[in-house]
DNA sequence: AAAGTAGCCTGGAAGC
DNA sequence: TGCTTCCAGGCTACTT
């Protein structure tokens, strides 16, 4: 489940072992994980060299020479790998690129939610997802960020989900910035104080920052462009923990469902 | 404006 | 053992 820190460490990867190559040829083992045509994303991308690599909130996006973009998103299970030249197709492969050097990039997806998609020029910025995304949380301040959500009705957590609002939190970082900032998940946004939505912008931005430095967290399926996993996960002090005691006060952790998301709690510290 | 729900998917775990 | 059910969860679409 890559969240912002995760696919953030997989473009850190993929940009020092892609950049520069060429993509000679894409062949869409998996159709549907492909957003419109086969053969248009096989014409804009065929022939293109990597200039770069970079994340927009959970998106991966692949730099291409004359202002193509390859967007790429891993929702649950989906994985950018770079295999060597003559690998064996695998189980879940859904998209592969064979580049001009021999090796391979493959997207593999065993639940196929995610997807790809190939923009030409402005298109990206046109896309109606993209061009909706709220702020980068690791680049907002304080006060923009208690901007978005102060007057908002809606419970604090839903909000933290929403990407309009911010862009790149999941559940698990959702959970874990909140309970580090002591605010219960179902908590109306504009009954929490500016003082106490400071605290939680500060816990966020910590949280994030240090789950990069750990290489994102691996729960189930996540692994970055090297096929590693990640070590946050040994830091989590709720997600997942729910009937075993806080890590702060001893009490014991409890679930509940916001919106529609799983959502682990204190009862003692989250008020 | 906000919230609820179904749907998209597979596989591992838990329950019977 | 073998079956069924539940759960994970980002995002869209639709209804209340």
């Amino acid at each position: 489940m890559p969240e912002l820190p995760e696919v953030e460490v997989i473009a850190r990867g993929l940009a020092a072992s892609l950049t520069g190559r060429r993509i000679q040829r894409v062949h869409a083992l998996w159709p549907t994980s492909i957003k419109g045509t086969a053969s248009f994303f096989a014409s804009v991308l065929e022939g293109a060299t990597v200039t770069g690599v970079r994340r927009r909130a959970k998106l991966l996006l692949l730099e291409l020479d004359t202002a193509r973009t390859l967007a790429v998103h891993l929702k649950m299970t989906g994985r950018m790998v770079l295999r060597e030249p003559g690998a064996a197709r695998e189980k879940h492969d859904r998209v592969r690129f064979d580049l001009e050097d021999g090796g391979q990039l493959v997207f593999s997806d065993m639940r196929r939610f995610g997807y790809l998609a190939a923009f030409l020029a402005d298109d990206l910025a046109n896309w109606d997802f993209y061009k909706n995304l709220g702020p980068e949380p690791l680049e907002m301040s304080a006060g923009e960020f208690v901007d978005r959500l102060h007057e908002r009705g809606a419970r604090i957590k839903s909000l933290l989900l929403d990407q309009r609002v911010i862009a790149g939190i999941g559940n698990i970082y959702a959970d874990e910035s909140l309970f580090r900032a002591g605010i219960h998940p179902r908590t109306p946004a504009n009954t929490v104080s500016k003082q106490a939505l400071k605290g939680l912008f500060r816990h966020l931005g910590a949280v994030l920052r240090k789950a990069i430095q750990e290489n994102g967290s691996s729960i189930r399926d996540y692994r970055d462009a090297g096929g590693n996993a990640g070590a946050f996960q040994n830091a989590f002090q709720v997600y997942g923990k729910s009937g075993k005691p806080c890590v702060k006060c001893g009490q014991t952790l409890e679930k509940t469902l916001v919106s529609g998301r799983t959502s682990t709690y204190c009862p003692g510290c989250q008020k």
